[in-house]
DNA sequence: ACCTGAACACCGTTCAAGT
DNA sequence: ACCTGAACACCGTTCAAGT
């Protein structure tokens, strides 16, 4: 899998060959298969294996800084995984879980594990008072995330790396759409 | 471009073949690479075509009815889409755009045209006094692009084709986002 | 000038043979 | 049991030959 990641950081997904991959962890074309059903179960094992990976950071910073701050660093993680050429890798990800359910399903899983534990951080956030109470958690989460990956993906279209103005970007609007109303 | 589009929504970018394309269209391999560079380059044009298909619709709404309700109309026709089975075609469009510069660039020219319409659209709206005139028009355009192409490939992604729940998604967060702060 | 389609190059996947 | 790597099937692209 390191193999893996190395040649689709340098290449790209598609571009990549088994091959190159084969070459690269030092094993045959045989031996992948033994392990990785096709190309598209190991960019579904590297998605599973990346996701939730920073929650835990996440968690941490949720408690001791607040909520705001915390999913500032989380998205400034994200953006920096992007500006250091990552970006179509993630945009290959959606694709082949949009298109394969097979490839869709673990990743699914995951993502249903970080929604979880960002629930959990809105809900005390909520309580805290720094969120307002009157927003659904798992439709803050889902939102957040979704925001945080269209700026992403956007800003990878547009070859905008500037991280600092994507984090800026994300917290105004954070910021505002979690804001307490009277 | 017909025939490719009906191939690609039938069975997605990259398991489409030129074949298939070429018999659809009724024409040989030689004749297609006459009029396009590469299969990158149909996706290209298509997505081109297809842009600021629906900005005119958007702006006559948004002078009648004001910014909010004429966005959830371009929401809704955007994730309506989606759930007809384009969301893996628009990821696709995504991830060939970021890898392939040749791919990206006309795009990026009929994107910054859609962008200038928006903005055009925002800045009236700040003047109605419908959107917080301290947020910048370009920010506030780029931004609401994001969430909506970020919420319609989650929800491509968790094969969730709920239409009207995906626009009172976006619409939740676009009123709180544009909502005049004192 | 434009088109045809067989041929080419390439790559994901398999499987008979080896250890 | 596990691995090897040549072979297979397939597909994007080209180009010599045709009209």
């Amino acid at each position: 899998m390191d193999a893996a990641v190395a040649c689709f950081r340098r290449r790209g997904f598609h571009q990549a060959t088994m091959a190159e991959i084969c070459a690269e962890a030092g094993v045959s074309a045989g031996a992948l298969y033994r392990y990785f059903s096709s190309k598209a179960d190991i960019i579904g094992a590297i998605a599973e294996d990346k996701r939730g990976e920073s929650d835990q950071a996440f968690l941490r910073a949720a408690e001791e800084e607040g909520f705001v701050p915390a999913i500032c660093l989380a998205a400034r993680d994200f953006f920096e995984k992007f500006a250091e050429g990552d970006g179509s890798l993630i945009a290959d990800i959606f694709s082949e879980a949009i298109r394969d359910d097979a490839v869709a399903e673990p990743l699914r899983k995951s993502d249903a594990q970080s929604v979880k534990i960002f629930m959990r951080a809105v809900e005390a956030a909520q309580q805290r008072g720094e969120i307002d109470a009157n927003l659904a958690p798992e439709a803050v989460t889902d939102t957040l995330f979704a925001a945080l990956e269209g700026i992403g993906l956007r800003r990878a279209f547009r070859r905008d790396i500037n991280t600092e103005a994507a984090v800026s970007q994300f917290r105004a609007l954070a910021e505002r759409f979690l804001e307490p109303h009277k």
